[in-house]
DNA sequence: ATATTAACTGACCCGTGAGTCAGTAACAGA
DNA sequence: TCTGTTACTGACTCACGGGTCAGTTAATAT
């Protein structure tokens, strides 16, 4: 009768559980997803998910920084190592990542950040430290290196990076939350807009 | 003795429940506020307050609709009735609205609507029709009279008026989240972006 | 084969908080 | 002052789900 119950699979167990809780995470949300749930959908008992990690929180942390970790360092190694002008690079990479994100479940961590993150200060931090702050860094350095190049001119998106991402957290959120009715067209919203920024800060040279 | 241990006040009940339960909400977020909480708040027992919602979900929603009800009406008829070019209005009343939500207790709403949104599609449905749609459609009609005065060119802001609200929502948003780290000046942040609109659909006139 | 280890199971415990309801007291009317 | 109505109270119930742990079984060593 042999086919034996379980096995004991140590190294993959974490990631396959917390694999397990983005998906349910991003279907109920946090407080709504049953701990049972989440091992039933990584095929573990309950007791074992325990084993792994200490409480439910604890499982949340995990989610998000097993998912954002790789990402974010992809991108900022792209734009230290590209040798695209800052114009070409915005107008390529930069803008089929950001065209990429409100179709990708990096979206689902958006909402959770939003809604868990006021009761979990410590994850707030270790967000803004390793993501946020690093990525608003990367961008700051590309527009600056727009401006040596002598392709932009000094401007308000030098100061406020941020202004390059607006539209893109814009388009996160309202597919979100208004799947069902609205239907932004979002990669042309986001390129609409980042010709607008281009066409600002673009030196002329007509 | 006397001291009569409560009062009558159906009338007003109603609304006080709702204002404490906003308090609440924005304080610990939907999930982990007790409806004991929001009754001590409101200075009523449990009991009552169940007189006048029927669940805590009904509660929620009705916490919502009377908040934005009021407002949303009142940016609109300001749009409406306004005799500014549409730079002007831009450029002042807009403006000022727009600077003024990262500030007020609206972004709570907001961070309720993504958080619990998923959970609750007759309320979403509701507030797209009642807020958002109509705030849209009154974005355009101000545009369009900008185009036919002259004062615009035709540009993607025609089609996506939400280029107009982008900061206004990452101000929001990042306020809530990243409050002890970040440092924005979603004022200066808010004006940037709007000198770049403005820059971009703008006829010249020199 | 047998013993030992530790990965894994799932029934159970117990705090929590949404929702109820029998009773109480404020106010109105006579 | 008495009586009826109903706004209001707060102790109670009960389902739910996070977290535990005694026992089981797969894998490994001897």
């Amino acid at each position: 009768m042999a086919e034996p119950r379980f096995q004991r699979r140590k190294e993959d167990r974490p990631a396959e559980i917390t694999q397990a809780a983005l998906a349910a995470f991003a279907e109920k949300g946090y407080a709504a997803t049953k701990v049972d749930e989440v091992a039933k959908r990584a095929g573990v008992s309950k007791g074992l998910l325990y084993l792994y990690f200490k409480t439910k929180e604890d499982l949340f942390k995990a989610v998000i920084r097993s998912f954002l970790s790789p990402r974010i360092d992809a991108l900022i190694s792209n734009i230290e190592e590209t040798d695209l002008s800052a114009e070409e690079f915005l107008r390529g990479p930069f803008l089929a990542f950001a065209r990429s994100l409100p179709k990708s479940p990096a979206k689902i961590l958006v909402r959770l950040m939003i809604a868990e993150g006021p009761k979990h200060p410590d994850l707030v931090e270790w967000y803004w430290d390793n993501v946020v702050s690093r990525a608003l860094a990367a961008l700051r350095t590309l527009i600056e290196r727009g401006v040596d190049n002598g392709e932009f001119r000094e401007s308000a998106v030098n100061e406020f990076p941020q202004l390059l991402v607006t539209p893109v957290f814009f388009s996160m959120i309202f597919t979100i939350v208004f799947k069902q009715q609205m239907n932004l067209d979002t990669d042309r919203f986001i390129e609409a807009h980042m010709e607008m920024v281009l066409d600002s800060i673009k030196v002329q040279t007509s």
